[in-house]
DNA sequence: ATATGTGCAAATCTTTTGCAAATTC
DNA sequence: GAATTTGCAAAAGATTTGCACATAT
């Protein structure tokens, strides 16, 4: 079971950012794909690519407001739908850990796992040789034409195992 | 690729209940562990029980109300809670195909995958090896004692990728 | 008698929408 | 100048909560 090549980082640390796995850039794709983005709009996106972990809607619309404070949520929203509707973004629930809002990472890399522990609420990610195995056999098996996976995990993570914590981590964060 | 033991059943059927891949009803579950119900929320959770596919919570209290009218739908979250607390229940987004509202479903069975066509909207699901090997392997590398796993994929179904379809079913159902 | 469950109404939280003004092509 | 984008305010949709009353132990 060692050695399998699943591999697991901490969400606390920055995103891998143009290490081998990864592809393009939020910009550079969309750009690749002709879509022009106003100053507004590409502040957004490079908010989006930069942010370490996950971000949700006001959690984009507060650093893009440091940026530019006249910045509105209803463009925030607009703007990730553009990323949604390309596929560009993968949007995510984090177990409901922190209510019913949505976080969103650039979907630059390499499809991966999400492990929330449901006591202290720590994010971790995991990718796994498995993983697209599997994927690759629900799309044989199925005839599904795959454009988005999500795979959750709520549990708890090593240390709180350990210590027998309990569930407490859905307070709001 | 074929027989590899991936089972794949349309959700239009009703769920197998009581083949022998299934545990406990939510009933059983619940009694075996020395919850004592109300009328009302035995209702409800054999409601839950009996479901067809995916009930919301307002599709629940719908059902719930052709018994007792006077039910609210504040009960209906409330006993759901219960059931989430206890890992009775699965909670999907089925990919926010219809908007926000979250699915439950009695967790008496094998964990499965929900597939969502984003075209028709249909749901499918499958079990698959692959996915217990997966979730073992994600349990021993990342130490995580897991409780809830959610995986959902989102995509066009086989009839409707054969179609060239777009994806429409976003619409409210 | 004490604790728990229930209905009702209001509140909360996130996301979406209509519209007029501003910006872009 | 026509089309798209923006901010603002209001709306919408799902879920949660406070509270007085009812029910259960």
């Amino acid at each position: 079971m060692r050695n399998s090549g699943l591999a697991a980082t901490g969400s606390q640390v920055p995103k891998e950012n143009g290490n081998g796995l990864n592809r393009k850039s939020l910009l550079e794709a969309l750009e690749s794909s002709g879509v022009r983005l106003t100053a507004q709009r590409r502040a957004l996106v490079e908010e989006l690519q930069n942010a370490e972990g996950h971000l949700d809607a006001s959690g984009l619309l507060e650093r893009a407001r440091r940026r530019n404070a006249s910045v509105d949520r209803a463009t925030v929203y607009r703007t990730l739908d553009l990323l949604k509707k390309r596929g560009l973004v993968d949007e995510l629930d984090l177990m409901h850990l922190h209510g019913e809002k949505h976080y969103y990472e650039a979907r630059t890399g390499r499809d991966h796992i999400h492990l929330a522990c449901l006591s202290c609420g720590r994010i971790e990610e995991v990718t796994s040789p498995l993983y697209d195995e599997l994927k690759k056999q629900i799309r044989a098996v199925s005839g599904f034409a795959i454009e988005v996976v999500r795979l959750e995990v709520g549990g708890r993570c090593r240390v709180c195992a350990r210590k027998g914590n309990l569930k407490t981590a859905k307070g709001k964060q």
